[in-house]
DNA sequence: CGTTAACCTGACCGTTCAAGTCAGGTTTCA
DNA sequence: TGAAACCTGACTTGAACGGTCAGGTTAACG
């Protein structure tokens, strides 16, 4: 029942988008997240790589570039993210509601082990599918100032000077949401 | 979040073995299972050993012998089972009661992967903590009843003669239950 | 008393996959 | 133009999974 490091370094990854975004940081290049989390810089690049062809995080090119989420947080689910990066959420795949296929046993209708694992998958899934990213950097930063810890991702003195000085504040370049997929389908 | 066909093996097996305990037939031997469940039967015999070791099932050697439960049903959980052959039930092993270990993130309290994590956990482990070979094998034989399936495990002609020759019918010869295990440990 | 059906046990093996590295791109800002 | 960032595919390496093999030991039965 384990979870990838893939996996778990795409949620941290998110988690930490999503905080950001509520602290009013939207945009997060990689050396920060790859830092913070302590995740192999190359390595993260090709889970996010992942996670912006699905759609799920955005990017910027170019110096002061960056990720950032493509959808609003509470529209990312966590059984997405982990189904895009490890598959199905089922013990065995003939209780998979996504990736069914029939398994070894003569009869499914009457398979103990089924109905068992049946219960499983609901429950991960019940659960995995009911959170957003809203929800838990929600709760992370209500948790963060109950217990007066400091809170994460007040930039670099840079957006701090921002503070001092209002206004637009930088037009905020266009995230590329999409790869520029060139695939031979109309 | 996947289940290894070593841990799906061996909880077939159980509950094979389960079923038929219930309908009379505590001993079955390994090219019965394997025939049954179309496991590769060497490799099945490398789980058995492994239940035999761990103390869950016995065994009975020589000509006539086979595999038994080693406990009562409703003391077999499948929890148990699946730690044994698969390790932990928690996702990552921050949230693992069993087998904890700490990762990479700075705080525990406060991270949000690591709550969502212990949820998904706690929901599985419930599950699997909570039902036992017998409420499978109870609730597998009552549905196969109320839909007339034929059970299985009816002994190969040789039981059923028994039935009409009454009697101590053969006096049921003592399952080991431990391996002999010459432990340099006193 | 030997044959045979069963369990016992460790060693081995091929493939896949996870985790991570590398090497070069391209884009944008200063 | 140079540096900082993202883009992308190819490669590597070690472990784990799923399974096989070989050669035991034990016990029933004719």
């Amino acid at each position: 029942m384990k979870l990838s490091k893939r996996g778990e370094y795409a949620m941290r990854a998110l988690i930490d988008l999503a905080i950001a975004q509520a602290l009013g940081r939207a945009l997060l290049p990689l050396s920060e997240l790859s830092e913070k989390e302590q995740i192999p810089a190359a390595f993260l690049e090709q889970i996010l790589f992942q996670l912006r062809s699905a759609g799920i995080v955005a990017s910027v090119r170019g110096k002061h570039g960056g990720y950032c989420l493509a959808k609003p947080t509470d529209q990312i689910r966590f059984g997405e993210i982990i189904r895009l990066i490890d598959g199905p959420l089922a013990p065995i795949r003939c209780v998979s509601q996504v990736a069914y296929a029939r398994c070894t046993c003569p009869d499914e209708a009457h398979c103990g082990l089924r109905m068992l694992m049946l219960d499983v998958r609901n429950a991960v899934a019940g659960i995995l599918d009911k959170y957003t990213l809203a929800d838990v950097a929600d709760v992370t930063l209500r948790k963060l100032r109950r217990d007066k810890v400091p809170s994460p991702f007040v930039p670099p003195a840079e957006l701090a000077a921002l503070f001092d000085a209002p206004g637009p504040a930088r037009p905020t370049r266009r995230a590329r949401v999409h790869p520029v997929v060139p695939q031979g389908q109309p």
